[in-house]
RNA sequence: GCCCUUGUGAUGAAAUUGGUAAACAUAGCAGAUUUAAAAUCUGCCGCUCUUUAUGGGCUUGGCGGUUCAAGUCCGCCCAAGGGCACCA
């Protein structure tokens, strides 16, 4: 018997679907889509294991979905703008576009080797200018509705190399490269409104049912919307005035101080005749970017020369603390301290010694013994110790007090949101130009749509620091486009989550010279599975929710939401494996030995197994994909991704795990081999009879066509794999007594597994469809339909538990009379001997499953 | 500190949503085949007690509760992982 050759069959089917255009999909809009899409990779160099399993859940999906008659969108392109091109060009002087092209070239030859059924015609990188054109347009578009504006920033400032640094590259408060101490710096940048959507950004979570409700939950809590209000004070010894915003009127009485951030504009005039209060200033900025970790408990202050006058209770006089844990990003840059019921003004007011009056009294506690201690209290009461608000309920007073600020034009009630604008400037080279140009006369010019794209110059050099678009010799000097006087270019380039915001819009026309065609969108939108990692439930989901809605704003199409399905996977994970000297081993390089340690091949070394965490570089845990597609094929790293774990856990990769998956195809090929001389001149006419070991492989074929699907839709692909199992080893047990009968079953099971094997191990599936006499593709097939009536049985176990225990089990014909059923269970000598004794006092039972006797 | 998720055999896990816990796979053990090994095939495989049976008891992180019945629902606690982190 021949072998399953996976290497020579899987590249003869992937020529095969390329030539035939098999995955090649068009707009036919009276057909019902499926938009299946897999986050696009970032083109770093090579596959890992991550995109593997990501991609192949999306291909189980897409080719199920097609095989279920749906018109089935499956893109892939490349995010292909970003840092490490730059890192990469300072390193080995290579230009970005070149080490991004070259990558993009051998991932996609690696993603061809998986066999995945993506629409390669559609195939985009966003650093094309053909691409990013779009995306300036649409930064013209969103300027013109009002969704874009510019202002002063800080950004993290690396002073020896001067240049901006990302988040990331900054540790510990120091460059990553030049290791100089970062300062803040202030630079004009341009910003998307989305707190303009905060709101229904918010609000739309709540339809997103077919999300995961951690993601949900993580949104939510990043807008981080409050609903308080604004509050005026003024000051007792002259005109000055405080607005604070919060979300506790209700405790106003219990106010004992006003703290406003080190960069409210009230401190710094304070400053200005007050060094000590200007050197805490100072080291509260500092506190912001480095030491934050020492020192986040401690609440400092800095008392002002000012007291404000309390609203509502004459002759008090609240003083005024520039304090280090207000944040002059969120509210008004001021609160009123409530000690009793806050626990940061708590610690404030016993640091400084200030006044702690409760003011909302829990239920069951007396108005005047209640009393906090150390712990702020904020759970529900009535209100006590506040004159006219004492015997409301917290609503009744917040209600109370806005109702009076409004009237008396000192307070306003107001929404708030922890979110903040997105910031889009990034002064790199590698990123889209921003298409605007500075003019001395005219100000700030956007480039005119039909001059679009701007594209980056290619002669650039890394050499010195900076942004290479700022020191180009003439690339940043034009002239202005509504003056023609000498103006300057926008050196800034936006951030790549605009790019990663609406690839999803652009797979559905990629070649359309708008942005896209508003009736493909239209028709191909939302995407109906995303699939992606978990890493990316804020930031690029959030900002991807916001860029639709502009896309929407600015009429482009009638979409809101981009993802109406996401599914996020878990990880790949794997055994770490250290040497003596403490230094990481590759897995590659190492042999098992008998008694399951490990041995470095080279040496000899015994090495130490360290915990299973995720696949990643720096720990050397790391099998690559090439290698793993080269010895065992893709379909058994498909059937090893999909096996065993759900999708959304981790998964720990084993050598064995790979290996059983291996086992298993060469075994579906082997049941399939051995029985093709019996079935493959069966004719499809069903004949009348059928043994009883015939009708229960059709109930498995049955059962398994309706099992598998209903999992895949489920993303349970581990339970899909598991009936899989069971379904290929009930055929191989099957003893064919070559009647007709017999013979229809088996070819029908065969054919059947074939199908429903054919999304999960597609190049074995094919081979096996052609061997069995089929014309056509399995990827062109439709899947088999299930009959409902073949899977049910005629016979149930029904369980028989005296108080709960199981004491026998009884073989009964399927819904048989309840009181039949109770006759039978009681005849039961081990029920009677269960029973002896006792008296019955009630008998439960359950049609088709269980009965069960109380005595 | 707050929020979320997870916890089931040696291991990855399943359990029709309250109705036979451990399907399927991995590892292991025994046997067949083989000159031998690999591969393949067959059988066993949660713990425990005794009288070794077509027997009894126990078992889903821990303790308690609801129910005829709990891995599943409720309460408290423990552990691991993730998110947010002075958001007024």
């Amino acid at each position: 018997m021949t072998r399953y050759n996976a290497s020579a069959t899987e590249a003869k089917w992937q020529k095969v679907w390329t030539e035939n255009e098999t995955f090649t999909v068009t707009e036919d809009y009276d057909l019902p889509k499926y938009y299946v899409l897999e986050m696009f990779p970032y083109p770093s160099g090579r596959i890992h294991m991550g995109h593997v399993r990501n991609y192949t859940q999306g291909d189980v999906v897409a080719r199920y979905k097609r095989a279920k008659g749906f018109n089935v969108l499956h893109p892939m392109g490349w995010d292909a703008f970003g840092m490490p091109a730059e890192n990469a060009a300072m390193e080995h002087n290579v230009h970005p576009a070149k080490w991004t092209y070259e990558n993009i070239d051998h991932m996609k030859s690696q993603l061809k080797s998986i066999g995945f059924s993506f629409d390669w015609t559609r195939e985009f990188a966003t650093c094309d200018p053909e691409y990013y054109g779009k995306e300036q347009a649409m930064f013209i578009d969103f300027m013109n509705a009002g969704l874009v504006y510019r202002k002063e920033s800080w950004v993290n400032w690396d002073p020896v190399d001067n240049t901006v640094l990302a988040n990331e590259q900054v540790i510990d408060g120091k460059g990553w490269r030049s290791g100089a101490v970062v300062e803040r710096k202030k630079l004009n940048q341009w910003f998307f409104k989305i707190t303009e959507v905060a709101d229904d950004l918010d609000a739309e979570l709540e339809n997103l049912e077919r999300w995961p409700e951690k993601v949900r939950v993580m949104q939510k809590n990043w807008i981080g919307r409050s609903k308080g209000m604004h509050l005026t004070f003024n000051a007792s010894q002259n005109d000055e005035e405080i607005t604070v915003y919060t979300t506790r009127p209700d405790t106003i009485f219990g106010a004992s101080f006003i703290a406003i951030a080190a960069d409210h504009p009230l401190a710094a005039e304070h400053a200005e005749n007050n060094a000590d209060l200007g050197d805490f200033i100072k080291e509260c900025r500092k506190l912001g970017t480095s030491e934050e970790a020492l020192e986040k408990a401690e609440k400092k202050g800095f008392k002002l020369d000012l007291t404000m006058k309390h609203p509502f209770k004459e002759g008090c006089e609240l003083p005024v603390y520039v304090a280090n844990f207000v944040l002059m990003e969120y509210g008004t840059g001021a609160v009123f301290g409530c000690p009793a019921h806050d626990q940061r003004d708590l610690d404030f007011a016993r640091k400084y010694d200030l006044n702690v009056q409760a003011v909302v009294i829990p239920s069951g506690e007396d108005v005047s013994t209640f009393a906090v201690e150390n712990i702020a209290y904020t759970d529900p009461g009535t209100i006590g110790n506040s004159e006219f608000l004492d015997g409301m309920t917290v609503e009744q007073a917040k209600a109370k007090i806005i109702d009076l600020g409004e009237e008396g034009g000192f307070g306003s009630a107001t929404t708030n949101y922890r979110l903040r604008d997105w910031g889009v400037s990034r002064q790199r080279y590698w990123g889209a130009p921003i298409p605007i140009v500075y003019c001395d006369d005219c100000g700030v010019v956007e480039i005119p749509k039909e001059e679009l794209p701007v594209i980056l110059p290619e002669d650039i050099s890394f050499d010195k620091p900076g942004n290479p678009l700022d020191h180009h010799p003439t690339w940043k000097h034009v002239n202005c486009p509504k003056c023609a006087k000498p103006a300057q270019r926008e050196t800034d380039t936006f951030d790549t989550f605009i790019d990663s915001s609406w690839y999803f819009a652009r797979f559905a026309s990629p070649k359309s010279d708008a942005p896209f065609d508003k009736k493909a969108v239209d028709y191909w939108l939302p995407v109906d599975q995303y699939v992606g990692g978990v890493e990316h439930a804020i930031l690029h989901l959030l900002y991807s929710r916001f860029y639709t809605r502009a896309m929407k704003e600015v009429g482009l199409c009638d979409v809101k939401e981009p993802f109406d399905g996401l599914f996020t996977q878990g990880m790949v994970c794997h055994e770490t494996y250290q040497d003596k000297e403490g230094n990481w081993v590759l897995p590659e390089d190492l042999d098992k030995q008998s008694d399951g340690t490990f041995k470095i091949r080279a040496t000899g070394e015994v090495v130490k197994a360290g915990r299973s965490v995720k696949m990643s570089k720096s720990k050397k845990n790391v099998v690559d994909p090439t290698a793993i597609i080269d010895t065992y094929g893709a379909d058994t790293a498909r059937w090893f991704m999909l096996s065993d774990s759900p999708p959304e856990r981790d998964l720990e990769w084993t050598e064995e795990g790979v290996e059983g998956a291996w086992r298993f195809t060469q075994r579906l090929w082997r049941t399939v081999t051995t029985n093709l001389d019996a079935v493959k001149n069966v004719t499809a006419d069903q004949p009348s009879n059928f043994s009883k070991e015939a009708q229960d492989l059709r109930r498995m074929t049955h059962f398994s066509i309706a099992s598998i699907g209903k999992d895949i839709e489920d993303f349970h692909f581990n339970s899909s794999v598991a009936q899989t199992y069971k379904f290929s080893n009930a055929i191989g047990a099957f003893k064919s007594n070559n009647s007709e009968g017999d013979l229809f079953a088996l070819r029908e099971a065969i054919e059947s597994l074939i199908l429903v094997t054919s999304p999960m191990m597609p190049h074995l599936a094919e081979e096996m469809w052609k061997m069995v006499g089929k014309e056509g593709l399995v990827s062109d097939a439709a899947w088999p339909v299930s009959r409902p009536e073949l899977i049910q049985e005629t016979s149930v176990t029904v369980v028989v538990q005296v108080q709960g225990k199981l004491r026998d089990k009884l073989e009964v014909a399927k819904d048989m009379d309840k009181a039949e059923v109770e006759a039978l269970a009681l005849a039961s000598d081990k029920v009677q001997k269960a029973i002896l004794g006792k008296e019955i006092r009630k008998i439960i039972v359950v049609p088709n499953k269980i009965v069960n006797i109380v005595v």
